[in-house]
DNA sequence: TGAGAGGTGTGAGGCGCTTCACACCCGGTT
DNA sequence: AACCGGGTGTGAAGCGCCTCACACCTCTCA
């Protein structure tokens, strides 16, 4: 299903977690993961499962969200290539804490539980890389506790179109070009309302802060944006 | 300053990280760790300041606080005996994240950054106690952003007095009083204004769900709070 | 071609929370 | 004594955001 042995660690090692390992450790990761593939749309996990796996974004994007007890859904992060994500259920052996679900057709590398746990007590290396990423994680999850104590909706909303679009060019390089995203989608991103946004959406339109064409939201002033955020 | 090298070990195995530690690898931390003494209100350390290092609670109370850019805080959380906090800072290395102060007199035990990234490369068993550390932060701060986007002021204010009554109750054995806490202080824990907070535990002393003597919150109907959360 | 689904734009009404204002009580200070 | 600061109780006004309701647009699919 994968080539050669070398391409196997290649691929393992464009994962940020994995990308200072030995092709010993490599190897025994490898060993036992799983390659899965997922369609659009398609369900990963759910919050409240349990969570005996961890896994690594090789192609495509995946979405994170909090559900709530009525309908209603907080949504968090989108991961891409590099990514990993599911670790903090893998390592306390507890329920996951989110939903996970497939934003685009893509391909996952899992890697079970007792494996990662195992590799862990022996590469303290591995070890300081997931302390790293966690770190990463609880850093952006304290700024978003933050984001909802001081900030209104419509810094929120502008903090996150920022980000966004910084996500964005990032990874692929359009640069110019606009964020392609459903109003209810930012929303539940920013934890709004779906009215709410358009309403800021439009000010901002009017103002000339952004423009939206073809269901694309584009920034004309960024200045003005991180002002408001 | 401290008793013999038992002792200071056991003093060190008090905190939840270091518990599972061999005497040698204690005697590792302990040549290199400091005790600090803070009284009541002092700072420990700022939002901003640069993380070079650790700290376990060995003595009494600290609080963990963030400051917005008014003058307003969100209270996070109050660390006690056996607790370890500010390892965030410095495994990345980046700026502390939250202010830090003493709650009450109290002892620390500050671990700088560079003898505990060595150790944490030497020993496997530390690092994974440490990543268990981050994983429960992870959660509790996920869980503090679900309750912000989805709960309103009354549900939180309830979750967080239940939650700091269970705290004391696992501390010190003072089984059935009441929690000491100014409105004002748990308006900031739970991101609300003093006045709303008092408007809503009047509405509960009138019903019945708790009394206030002394300035002292107490809990009558437990299950009628839980309800509410 | 027409129907339905999903995204967008916009106003009216209402609720929750904040801010402001003021009164009260208590413990410590002078 | 008079005074003050800090915590508490309470009402009035106002704002931000939510919900509801409805119109419109575009795409897909039968």
């Amino acid at each position: 299903m994968l080539g050669s042995s070398e391409m196997r660690r290649q691929l393992l090692r464009s994962s940020a977690l994995f990308s200072h390992l030995g092709d010993k450790e490599a190897d025994a990761i490898l060993a036992e993961a799983r390659v899965v593939n997922y369609a659009e749309g398609e369900h990963i996990f759910a919050k409240g499962d349990p969570g005996n796996s961890m896994m690594a974004v090789l192609k495509g994007r995946v979405v994170i969200s909090n559900p709530s007890l009525d309908g209603r859904q907080l949504g968090v992060t989108i991961f891409r290539e590099s990514d990993v994500f599911g670790e903090i259920a893998l390592l306390d052996g507890k329920e996951r804490s989110a939903d996970a679900s497939a934003a685009t057709d893509c391909e996952l590398l899992v890697v079970p539980r007792r494996s990662l746990l195992r590799l862990l007590g022996q590469q303290p290396e591995l070890c300081i890389e997931l302390l790293v990423v966690l770190c990463e994680r609880l850093r952006r999850t304290n700024e978003q506790v933050e984001d909802f104590a001081f900030l209104d909706l419509e810094a929120r909303i502008a903090k996150t179109l920022l980000r966004l679009t910084r996500d964005e060019k990032g990874a692929s390089s359009t640069s110019r070009l606009g964020l392609k995203i459903s109003q209810r989608a930012l929303g539940e991103l920013v934890g709004g309302s779906r009215e709410s946004v358009n309403k800021h959406l439009q000010d901002w339109k009017r103002s000339g802060i952004i423009a939206i064409e073809k269901g694309s939201i584009l920034i004309r002033d960024l200045e003005a944006l991180t002002d408001l955020a």
